[in-house]
DNA sequence: GGGATTTGACCAGC
DNA sequence: GCTGGTCAAATCCC
């Protein structure tokens, strides 16, 4: 890692400690977000691959766990050198209650700028909210708000402009704001109670109570969909693969599998992004979950997740 | 019908 | 006045 090298640069002295502690944030919140990204292009290489699938995303959302719980440790009071400002994206409270205001032009410096030939795949959904030609330039500039700005005043936004026409095409993309939505964590926080409540709602839902369609409503599909699949990802992982449940034993739930979501970069997210399914018509996989079997979840991914509300975490549909 | 995208208009900084 | 960023109505698509 380049951190390395950095502190070997930085001598002693209270400054230097102050660069090696933003150093750590910075290389850490770097490789929290190539994690992301890592994830992103892995499942959908692995897309449909069952355990294969599976596994790569249970590895990497510990990997991105791993990254979450030291930035936690690394941003803390205690840890914090004692003059230094909060990094810079560590954002820790979600914007107030006054609406945010117009991103003056003295604010446009990106938080981080990257170039790649697949803009769409970091681990986050985006929602587009304009387009726009640029002075001088090819391509049109595409403006992208985070998919939960609304419902949880996330106000992460990203920038995407093609640079250049090769095959593939590459695309600068320039993030602003840190994620305060926290998308991936909630995809594996489910807690199985939890869980067993959301088929049960989803049962009375099918038919037709409207209590527990308000319950589903009340936690968007999108999250629903995403915690379902954490789960029966895990399953596949811990049970082998697909797990048939003892007939008569433990309490099974009935869990989609579809893809990790990766729609293609383009138009149409509203059944394809947070459904994780891109291809209409085609159906889900579903298999049963042996929800008492999932007890070993009790090493708890949950709590360390939890610190995921101080940083952007990956989360799992990519809609352009 | 509802949610996402498109696109012209508006606003603020330079 | 120009330019870039955002808004919001219109439109599209499932």
């Amino acid at each position: 890692m380049q951190t390395q090298s950095r502190l070997a640069v930085n001598g002693g002295g209270s400054s230097a400690s102050e660069d090696e502690h933003e150093a750590v944030i910075r290389e850490l919140t770097r490789g929290h977000e190539l994690t992301a990204q890592l994830r992103a292009e892995a499942l959908r290489a692995l897309r449909g691959q069952g355990q294969a699938e599976a596994t790569a995303a249970f590895i990497l959302q510990e990997v991105s766990r791993a990254f979450t719980v030291c930035l936690s440790i690394m941003s803390s009071p205690a840890r914090a050198p004692p003059s230094s400002q909060p990094p810079p994206t560590m954002e820790m409270a979600p914007a107030p209650a006054l609406a945010p205001p117009r991103r003056s032009r003295g604010d446009s410096i990106p938080r981080e700028q990257r170039t790649t030939s697949s803009p769409h795949s970091d681990g986050h959904q985006w929602r587009k909210y304009g387009q726009k030609r640029i002075t001088k330039t090819q391509f049109p500039r595409c403006y992208f708000k985070c998919s939960f700005h609304r419902e949880r005043n996330c106000r992460a936004t990203k920038q995407v402009q093609q640079c250049s026409n090769d095959d593939p095409p590459q695309y600068v993309v320039m993030y602003f704001n840190d994620h305060t939505c926290d998308t991936a964590a909630t995809s594996g926080m489910m807690p199985l109670d939890d869980l067993s409540g959301l088929v049960m709602a989803r049962q009375q839902a099918a038919a037709g109570q409207a209590g527990a369609r308000a319950l589903l409503d009340g936690r968007g599909v999108q999250e629903e969909h995403e915690r379902r699949l954490f789960v029966s990802s895990l399953a596949c992982v811990l049970g082998g693969h697909q797990q048939q449940s003892p007939a008569g034993s433990g309490t099974t739930a009935a869990v989609n599998v579809g893809h990790q979501q990766e729609p293609p970069p383009r138009a149409r997210t509203r059944d394809d992004a947070p459904a994780g399914v891109d291809a209409p018509g085609e159906m889900p996989r579903i298999i049963d979950v042996d929800v008492a079997g999932l007890d070993v979840m009790d090493y708890d991914v949950t709590d360390a997740l939890c610190f995921g509300d101080s940083y952007d975490l990956p989360g799992d549909g990519f809609p352009f």
